[in-house]
DNA sequence: CGAGAGTCCTGAAGGC
DNA sequence: TGCCTTCAGGACTCTC
């Protein structure tokens, strides 16, 4: 599953192969994704040229000149590169095809990824507003979450899981940045002290920059080996780790369901 | 308004 | 062997 480092990774991976190339065509297949895809993307994107790739939380931004394609991968979504697109296989949902036969690919097999159209300079859309800060940025630090958690009465996982309070965070890094900082996942965000929330938001920025390492050495293994995009290279201390020994303490992992998300911790380690 | 539940989707995995 | 159920996951949207 496409985390923000994974994010982050596919962006550093595209922006040489995309950058100042032209658009001369696009393929939608299938437009059954999160939102449908908008019936006049091809005509927004054919003829202009990709200017830039940013990110803002998990979205990637193709700056198009006359407007930007706003793109997720939701869970399962992936954007590749090809020199010479392939034959479009089950799940290859969009081609975006650029000049000299090279093209961008959008697979995602359960479609909670998005494709949209933004119209002009400014990269404004309902689906960025609101958004959180970022987590590698400086401002998101201890004091932030502190401030942010007050009469809060919610559980500091779900709480920290919260894209309008910080971008990014899912379900494995929620739970390895709590393990990290020695936060029980039930703890009440609005009662959490701000000493531990500094220590929190360095366990955040510590998992997400590891990640990020990892991520680019998994996509290098991911061509070499066997295409799994996985996170086989990132050591977890608890996420799906239930019932083994505690890297740390030996204490069994366990897990706890905390909206509709399973939560990993360990009971000794985490208070 | 805040907090929690429901929703979209497919494929993997487990039970019988 | 094969069908059925459950689960996973991001994040919007609905409900209380």
């Amino acid at each position: 599953m496409p985390e923000l480092p994974e994010v982050e990774t596919t962006r550093l991976g595209l922006l040489p192969h995309l950058l100042k190339r032209r658009i001369t065509g696009v393929a939608v297949r299938d437009a059954r994704l999160r939102w449908p895809v908008p019936a006049d993307l091809a005509k927004n994107l054919t003829g202009q040229r990709i200017d830039d790739i940013t990110r803002r939380g998990k979205y990637l931004l193709f700056d198009c000149g006359s407007g930007f394609l706003l793109a997720h991968l939701g869970m399962s979504g992936s954007l590749r590169y090809f020199d010479a697109l392939p034959a479009p296989q089950k799940h290859d949902h969009v081609d975006i095809v650029l000049e000299k036969k090279g093209g961008m690919r959008f697979t995602d097999p359960r479609r909670f990824g998005t494709l949209l159209w933004i119209d002009g300079r400014q990269q404004c859309h309902p689906l960025l507003d609101g958004l959180g800060i970022e987590p590698l940025s400086a401002d998101f630090n201890g004091a932030y979450l502190f401030a942010q958690s007050r009469n809060k009465r919610v559980n500091i996982k779900p709480f920290l899981m919260d894209a309008h309070v910080v971008v990014g965070v899912g379900n494995i890094y929620a739970s390895e940045s709590l393990f990290r900082a020695g936060i029980h996942p039930a703890r009440m965000a609005g009662r959490i002290s701000a000493a531990r929330y500094d220590k929190l938001a360095a366990a955040v920025k510590e998992t997400l920059q590891r990640a990020l390492k990892a991520g680019g050495s998994s996509l290098r293994d991911y061509v070499r080996v066997n295409g799994d995009p996985g996170y086989f290279q990132f050591d977890a201390f608890v996420y799906e780790r239930v019932g083994l020994p505690c890297r740390i303490c030996g204490t069994p992992i366990k897990t706890v369901r905390q909206s509709q998300r399973t939560t990993f911790y360990c009971p000794s380690c985490q208070k």
